[in-house]
DNA sequence: CCTCAAGCGGACGGGGGTCTCCACTTAGCA
DNA sequence: TGCTAAGTGGAGACCCCCGTCCGCTTGAGG
């Protein structure tokens, strides 16, 4: 590949991700090629489509998502672990404006297989927590996804203030899912195909 | 107006209000015009612009979420009035998919007169409630924003999924509005002109 | 420096949305 | 029953988006 070529194809990723983050998926492509002081067709040579364009503009948030719980597994207190989890993927979740569509768009792609492996992490994550007496034991791993719902409703203000909302909404959440007493509504199976459908 | 055309606009909004509930605010105007089995000058004819017919179909919604704040700020247990706004507010979003999108739309053209009439008497029923003991000191009446954001992120799930999920998100934060001892992060002032840039 | 394949940009096709125009139909009154 | 204004439906103007095609430009090796 050319120098020249090289070096465009990086800044269209770059600005991908900015507008992305800023406004959203549904920014056209011709606005992106413009920032990016190109042409559409150099656009579309290097991504053929535009959900190419986005799997590879989210690509390195994914990765970090999947460490997220990673780590967190390797946290010896569970508690911690668990909120360190819920606070870091709300975060990055509120400070892009594109990473919910993006992920939920990509979720078919994921191999089945490590998305099994992630959630089954998780359960096991909030398994320790209950036994360790820190989280309510009528919590569900699906209310992961329940707040992830819940804090993809922030974005659409700008990054600053979502990201401020998040970490309060975070709090309050959290607050409740250690020291719950309240009889709750059962647990709602959030799987994301609802999402898609 | 003629009988036959009467009856057609009335078939037209509740066909809207229908289509709007389940598949959200970007429904095409054909397809409302079509399901109403009328053409779709007709449809123009009685509702000049999509967003005319958006604020007709929701206007009885409207009312009633103004009735909710004021019967909550008539009841003797201020805790159970705020419980009552949150709940109702939340389940009326939460069923129509088109609600969220329809009131934030519609919010310029409130009257702000009323709109922040409604507001006083929010502010005063949580002023209230946490005379009462029953809120905790650090709630802020942006705290009502905030759950009304988190909440819309559960539309785009089927209707009684959302419902679900919505009642149990409700419960967990309204723990944490009663029983609250953790420090939080500051309030964020999320006015909804922050949603409409 | 010359060559040429790799790279480039903008015009354009196709689809889907809102809203308009206009020739035809029909309700309802005398 | 006949008249007419109110009512109707669908074609199409206009706009925005994704993705393609094609003639021009340019980096870089010999």
């Amino acid at each position: 590949m050319r120098a020249d070529a090289r070096e465009n194809r990086a800044r269209v990723l770059t600005v991908a991700r900015e507008l992305f983050a800023e406004r959203g998926l549904e920014v056209p492509m011709a606005a992106i090629a413009r920032r990016a002081g190109v042409g559409i067709a150099t656009l579309y040579r290097r991504f053929p489509t535009k959900e190419s364009l986005v799997m590879e503009a989210f690509a390195e948030q994914f990765a970090v998502c999947q460490g997220v719980i990673d780590d967190a597994l390797r946290d010896p207190d569970p508690w911690r672990g668990l909120c360190t989890v819920i606070e870091k993927v709300c975060l990055l979740q509120a400070a892009d404006r594109g990473f919910t569509a993006a992920f939920t768009a990509s979720f078919p792609e994921l191999h089945s297989e490590v998305r099994d492996r992630t959630w089954e992490h998780f359960a096991a994550l909030v398994r320790r927590a209950k036994d360790s007496g820190q989280l309510r034991a009528d919590f569900s791993p699906h209310d992961l996804t329940l707040v992830l719902m819940a804090n993809s409703g922030l974005s659409g203000v700008p990054v600053e203030v979502a990201t401020a909302a998040s970490r309060r909404l975070v709090a309050y959440l959290l607050e409740s899912f250690r020291s719950g007493t309240d009889v709750l509504p059962p647990p709602v199976p959030l799987s994301l195909d609802l999402v898609l459908s």
